[in-house]
RNA sequence: GGGGAGAUUCCCGAGUGGUCAAAGGGGGCAGACUGUAAAUCUGUUGGCUACGCCUUCGAAGGUUCAAAUCCUUCUCUCCCCA
């Protein structure tokens, strides 16, 4: 079994330009490979992390990968699979975001400067030269043929500018580049990127003369059909400060049912018979399972073991709640009382007041397993001889307070 | 450059002088049922020092006792023509 079947075993494989050719290269030797992403935020989420994951896959298998960082395409911004144009981000932003960027794919990928390191496109797009980028590699590109492809099919209907059309042609580019500066020979990516890498190969064949293949992922969805990753605060980012690893750990937890062995195969390294057994086996156990793999691979196996720790305690049949998102209180806020509803908000359970009243009106707000119903109480030390207060809002919302 | 349409609360989308904090749907939150799942049902969904007050209907002015609704200017978007 070669490493395309691996991945295509894990359900990775979306679209690949050539399939046997591939494999064939893959077999007479390394193949270096890249995978871009464009810092236009200042974390990554879990959609970027797919083309990642398989880049592991990749490397695991003897390949070479190339993490490229959008530092120069970030500046003019991706079409494809939007349907409004993007807000244009400041340079500074963009190297900011960049650096982060950086860092988190240094935690997940290791680079060792051999069999995977990382890029940036800014290098060779910030001082292109207007007109002779146009005439070495814009004519190369039929306007014909970019209007035929899904991507700008769709933004024909909302509007496109020419900043944005002109992406193709620098991703394009880029491939380019990394084909001269490393034979990169592969572009990976999610299937919206589908249109843009096309693009690359074929302008490698026409100004180089070499073949070179393109593979996307799908785009992964939840069963019920929504992009998968996305929560109440927005994206499940990679950044702890941004998504704590409770609450990144409690994503995978609550996802449904039928997303679990394929998730498995996707966001682990779990064996994937072993995924297949899992997710076969007692479901509750597999979204354990998969949660602590995927918080552990994220944010390490500690913050994976404090997270499901909590998870037993606050869930199951009490225990070390310790490990709960938590927050100090001052002793002599408590000494002269503190209005609950004060207290829902400091412990961003409710985000305003009349949120809190709320909570409380519908019956989903507890105090260390105590109903709450009245919203003018006064929670004060009597409240906690322990040195804790729980707090919950609904079933499955969770906040400590420690008093010191 | 000329002509037309539009910008509404988290999103979509009603509303065209007072009865509008603004229909309906989506999403969110809570309750019931469960397995911390899904589906379903119910309630709720601007804020606050809450039977009242304040802020919101692209921005700034104006008319009026009273404006999301009328007038002026501005910004942005879409469509048709050049």
């Amino acid at each position: 079994m070669d490493c395309m079947d691996i991945l295509r075993e894990r359900g990775f494989v979306q679209q690949c330009t050539d399939s046997e050719g591939l494999s064939k290269a893959m077999r007479e030797g390394p193949v270096t490979f890249y995978v871009g992403v464009d810092p236009t935020g200042p974390s990554l989420h879990i959609g970027h992390m797919v083309p990642f994951f398989a880049l592991r896959h990749l490397r695991q298998a003897g390949h070479i990968g190339v993490a490229l960082l959008g530092g120069g395409t970030a500046r003019i911004g991706d079409p494809s699979g939007k349907s409004e144009m993007r807000k244009m981000i400041s340079y500074d932003a963009i190297d900011a975001n960049t650096e982060l960027f950086r860092k988190q794919l240094d935690r997940f990928v290791g680079f060792d400067g051999k069999t995977s390191f990382p890029a940036n496109n800014k290098d060779w797009l910030a001082d292109l030269n207007y007109i002779d980028f146009l005439r070495d590699i814009g004519r190369h590109f039929s306007v014909n043929k970019m209007l035929s492809f899904e991507a700008y099919r769709i933004r024909m209907e909302t509007g496109l500018s020419f900043v944005e059309f002109n992406y193709q042609l620098l991703q394009s580019f880029d491939f380019l580049e990394l084909f001269r500066r490393h034979r990169c020979t592969l572009q990976i990516g999610g299937d919206d990127q589908w249109g843009n890498i096309v693009a690359g190969i074929d302008l490698i064949r026409r100004v180089e003369g070499a073949e070179a293949f393109g593979l996307t992922f799908p785009l992964i969805m939840t069963s019920d059909g929504k992009k998968m990753g996305k929560t109440e605060k927005g994206a499940l980012f990679l950044d702890p400060e941004m998504i704590s690893p409770w609450d990144f750990y409690q994503y995978w937890r609550n996802i449904m049912d039928q997303d679990v062995g394929r998730f498995l195969l996707l966001f682990t390294f779990l064996e994937a018979e072993e995924c297949h057994a899992l997710a076969l086996g007692d479901i509750n156990e597999a979204k354990k399972r998969l949660a602590w793999e995927v918080t552990a691979i994220i944010h390490g196996r500690d913050a994976a073991d404090k997270a499901a720790t909590a998870a037993a305690a606050a869930f199951g049949s009490g225990g070390d709640l310790s490990q709960v998102p938590t927050k100090t209180m001052q002793r002599t806020t408590l000494d002269s009382g503190i209005g609950v509803l004060d207290l829902f908000v400091l412990s961003a359970l409710a985000p305003t007041k009349s949120e809190a009243r709320r909570l409380i009106q519908q019956g989903g707000a507890l105090i260390n397993d105590r109903k709450i119903d009245d919203e003018k109480l006064v929670i004060d030390s009597s409240w906690c001889p322990e040195g804790d207060l729980i707090l919950r809002a609904g079933k499955k919302r969770i906040f400590r307070f420690t008093v010191g």
